[in-house]
DNA sequence: ATTTTAAGTTAGGTATGGCTAAATTAATAC
DNA sequence: GTATTAATTTAGCCATACCTAACTTAAAAT
């Protein structure tokens, strides 16, 4: 099984079908269309090709699964897109919400030894600025504690914000107003039908269901 | 004239056109085709569509030209290419032989902000590694000195070396081991069938004229 | 058990950017 | 001036990665 030379679209592909499958049990042809931005029989032709490279398995009206290679390939381009993430943010000046773009375009771009690099030159971090997961070298994940969405927090608790799963700007720009960023501590007054009601900093808001859920959090020690 | 959108291909082939020029008073097909690694018919076509697109003229059998729209493409192009490889030597600890390739893919890619960024990072400079001109945000080019080729430095003069006109890998990794680097300070011996005879710190070489017209200088103070 | 709907596939088409082989044009040599 | 050679273009192909429209399959609803 040798690592062959995708293109973008391919290496795009793969990422996106280990990304649907970390939240789905089963990847669709409709999930991976809706997330790469594309039609449906364009998503069936590329998987086919991609099953006759192996990298993927297809059960037709099944869904889709990657193989070995093609989840080792996969990890590989999230390596580099959290790497190039976190380093748009930390040494060029980057916001959280303009990072995903340019890491979308760059990471099928570097070489080795530009990844190498800004990981060594950041000291081999294990989290991106969103509070992803940074996979190693060695293409493993770091143990990370268990996180709740913010709906789910209970009332009167102090939590720390971990990650935020989106990449959708105006919802990171709000964040950022709203002081709700990775690492800040949180308190939380209650769930309403219209959302959370918590306490940042000296503020307190009522933050919408849609957003909450994208919210992940940790208890503080 | 608006600024089209241009595929990495179209971008190469105005830069191409435009680093030619600035060397042989007229561009071939053929150059081009050298130059950008591919077949003659293949550059025909595009330079047509080029033409088309009121980036290029082309007088059949004469030569290619970039037009106002076009050539201000092919300098951005440039700047990126050129800041780019600064970037990779100075923040990433990349070798001089090492650059052009990154900076080959990465310019087609990068974002008008990251272009800024590294730019201010680096405090505006005027030249890359190799010594080669980087045009401004208002792509103007820094005056630069008269140079002269190593081949035709006269007898006994200290000269600085300024520019290195290659993006060979071999070539540029010997000119390091020679000391014969940007900035560094040579002493010409005289020159002889072979090559020019030079003294370099304590050392002294006969550079064959293969590579010492690719190394231009400017005589000292 | 049929019908309806949603999901997925097939067929056939487009644009891009390459290629080879053959034809044409221009330049040069005799 | 004609013949040779070199440069360029034309014609016709190929692969990639999309697309729409039409068809098929599976699942859900009555
Ligand atoms: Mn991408
Ligand atoms: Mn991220
Ligand atoms: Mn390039
Ligand atoms: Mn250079």
């Amino acid at each position: 099984m040798e690592k062959p030379v995708l293109s973008e679209s391919q290496e795009d592909y793969l990422k996106e079908i280990f990304k649907l499958r970390e939240m789905n049990v089963t990847v669709s042809m409709q999930d991976l269309a809706k997330k790469l931005d594309v039609r449906p029989p364009s998503v069936t032709g590329m998987i086919k090709k991609l099953c006759s490279m192996d990298l993927v398995e297809h059960e037709p009206y099944k869904g889709v699964q990657l193989t070995e290679t093609g989840e080792k390939i996969a990890i590989e381009v999230l390596r580099h897109h959290r790497l190039l993430e976190l380093y748009l943010a930390k040494h060029l000046n980057y916001s959280w919400d303009e990072i995903h773009d340019e890491a979308e375009r760059l990471e099928h771009v570097i070489s080795e030894k530009f990844e190498a690099a800004i990981a060594e030159l950041m000291d081999h971090p294990t989290h991106d600025p969103h509070g992803d997961p940074i996979p190693s070298v060695e293409l493993e994940f770091p143990d990370s504690p268990d996180l709740t969405p913010l709906t789910t927090c209970k009332t009167g608790r102090m939590m720390t914000i971990k990650r935020v799963m989106t990449q959708d700007k105006d919802i990171l720009n709000l964040l950022t107003r709203l002081e709700l960023t990775i690492g800040n501590i949180i308190t939380i007054k209650g769930t309403e039908s219209a959302g959370i009601r918590l306490k940042v900093s000296d503020n307190q808001y009522l933050i919408p269901h849609t957003i909450a859920k994208l919210i992940w959090c940790h208890e503080d020690n």
